[in-house]
DNA sequence: ATATTTTAGGCAATCGATTGCATTTATCAA
DNA sequence: TTGATAAATGCAATCGATTGCCTAAAATAT
């Protein structure tokens, strides 16, 4: 196993007779080096196979052009959607993405965030796991002036940046847009409370009920109904009550919407006449379930966008009396046939 | 924006009246320090928020305990449980994972591979993108020493690590199903044959049809047919002609399946009696279609934790005739109600 | 009590690129 | 021709952690 030793600047420089410095500044673009030089020192770094040592460089400047991402999971569909699109704005600035998964752990939370701290990147994005815990790790990241972005799941009491959907805005209208087709005993199928993301989502649904003078039910508000199977689950129950729902506002998931229409079908309870069926996040296959499933698009990519370039933007004026700054992306109702008992 | 100095081992060694390379050997637990030394630096290191500098000790040490991974695209179902499952090994290992995406562009791709070259990564982790060319990128991660691990879509005729899909077994194995429920005029939507995985795919399909004695019929073999408005556009297609297909295997993907399904439903044409579909990759929506769709599990989480263990597998070990080594994950298929036309 | 081995810890070089400052060379003005 | 200025390059310290080599002290053997 031959291992052939990288070229570094001072191969370069040994072979054309200078200072590793000048080479540097030939690479780096300095305006303090002759034309002629730099070009020379340009041709023979591209045949000499030179490729930077970027490990050198960061430890020189005190910075790691990298941002780092930790997510519950990576390969859910609105994360890895977040991540595309955030990755496609730090790419073009030539900065490198570390991506670590929590696994809705908070001790693998607080691992991931430590190693990026070791890291020294330049920026944090973060939507925390659902098991919370201390926050932190969190706080170490800002006392070491590194940038945190949190999005989605947040932390509401720490002061940092903040890219967030309008959740309970989101809920507000998919329950008002039932309410407008119609459906008179709407059930709310609730995320776990400790994420406000789940709070909200609630706050909007009651909201909804509260401007239409109906009713708020405790009866019709199922706890941690957040996969498929606890959709499909709290469905049996609520489809039991004496006066049961005539829809389902699964604010947790698309997950739990289907476990709900699966329940539904399965009880050949007609959707949407008999049963109006609604889910959150338009996760692809909402659109081509049997009645396709009105839910409420999130705007994942572009929303990795916004923080990359929130990142960017801040790295340029960064102001100081901005570090609480809160971006909101406006969710929107997307309505399929799930709800549509109406022509519109 | 008080910036406050990280803290170094020279700060603790500092405090404690001790040398710099006592600190670093207390910390990185060497046998070389006293135990009630190596106690005293500990405490004195979390009482003082010391986080070691990453960058620093790579860059001594010469290696970078990161593996780097280039897909087509971050947030494709395939490619984000691969990376989910790799991450959960590389995890283990203290090791950090790098991201890029391609978006299927070859001069993406190469930018990709050589920023990872310049961390200094210690392993490459790649599934090529559609648009191919030169691959002297590749072959610079190899002159420089760092391993590199092709997955799924590969350049054949670089010798490196290889993870495959059993791709011929699994397209033969669906077709043979296929023909086993009756069906005899089994068209093929094909993927761009550049890509090895849908030559596979075709070779598959058509040692099937010859081992049961069918005929291979061109008009059957339908090109670049791997989205869904290309299935459906390939669908409609196959059935105006004068002979048309009683079963369609969307070789390429799903989404090709799913096309396929919508122009049958709503051509009224019944599935799986009239038409059998088939599709590949075991997308989670082929099974709440309607009818759900037969299609093949590629496994993809436990391939990227067979990425990640043959890495570090191999990194102890490490045999350099192995350097060709091929894992092949066998796929596994899904019969749905799409093809099922036999009582099993 | 002396010689030998262990153990603990210090010194200083090193990884590769960057950068402030010093120096040389070229350019221009007087 | 000489002095002044600008441009190009070199020198050496630096970023923070690691590690080979060396020395002093402690532990053990003779």
């Amino acid at each position: 196993m031959k291992r052939q030793k990288r070229t570094t600047i001072y191969d370069i420089a040994q072979k054309l007779s200078l200072a590793a410095s000048s080479v540097s500044r030939a690479l780096s673009d300095s305006n303090k080096i002759n034309a002629e030089t730099k070009a020379l020192v340009l041709k023979t770094a591209a045949e000499m196979n030179y490729q930077q040592n970027a490990m050198a460089s960061n430890l020189r400047k005190g910075n790691n052009p990298t941002i780092g991402v930790v997510v519950p999971r990576i390969n859910q569909y609105f994360f890895s959607n977040v991540i595309a699109g955030l990755e496609e704005v730090t790419f073009k600035q030539g900065y490198n993405l570390v991506i670590c998964q929590s696994n809705e752990l908070h001790a693998r939370e607080v691992e991931g965030v430590n190693a990026l701290v070791n890291q020294n990147v330049s920026c944090i994005v973060i939507s925390i796991a659902a098991e919370k815990g201390s926050f932190d790790h969190l706080q170490q990241v800002l006392d070491r002036n590194i940038q945190l972005i949190q999005f989605d799941r947040v932390v509401e009491e720490l002061e940092t940046f903040k890219v967030l959907n309008n959740n309970k805005q989101g809920a507000y209208e998919a329950v008002v847009h039932l309410i407008e087709q119609g459906y008179r005993r709407i059930a709310l199928l609730e995320g776990p409370q400790e994420l406000h993301i789940f709070r909200e989502r609630k706050e909007g649904y009651i909201a909804a009920l509260q401007e239409y003078g109906f009713p708020i039910l405790s009866e019709l508000m199922y706890a941690n109904a957040w996969t498929k199977e606890l959709g499909a689950q709290a469905t049996t129950q609520l489809l039991d009550l004496p006066n049961p729902p005539d829809a389902i506002f699964a604010s947790t998931s698309d997950f739990a919407a289907l476990g709900v229409l699966e329940v539904a079908n399965n009880k050949g309870i007609p959707t949407p006449e008999a049963l109006g069926i609604c889910g959150y996040s338009n996760e692809p296959f909402t659109e081509i379930t049997s009645p396709s499933i009105t839910t409420i698009d999130q705007f994942s990519v572009e929303m990795g966008r916004k923080i990359g370039n929130l990142h960017f933007r801040e790295m340029e004026n960064f102001s100081p009396e901005g570090k609480t700054k809160t971006l909101n992306v406006r969710p929107k109702l997307i309505v399929r046939n799930s709800t549509l008992r109406k022509l519109q």
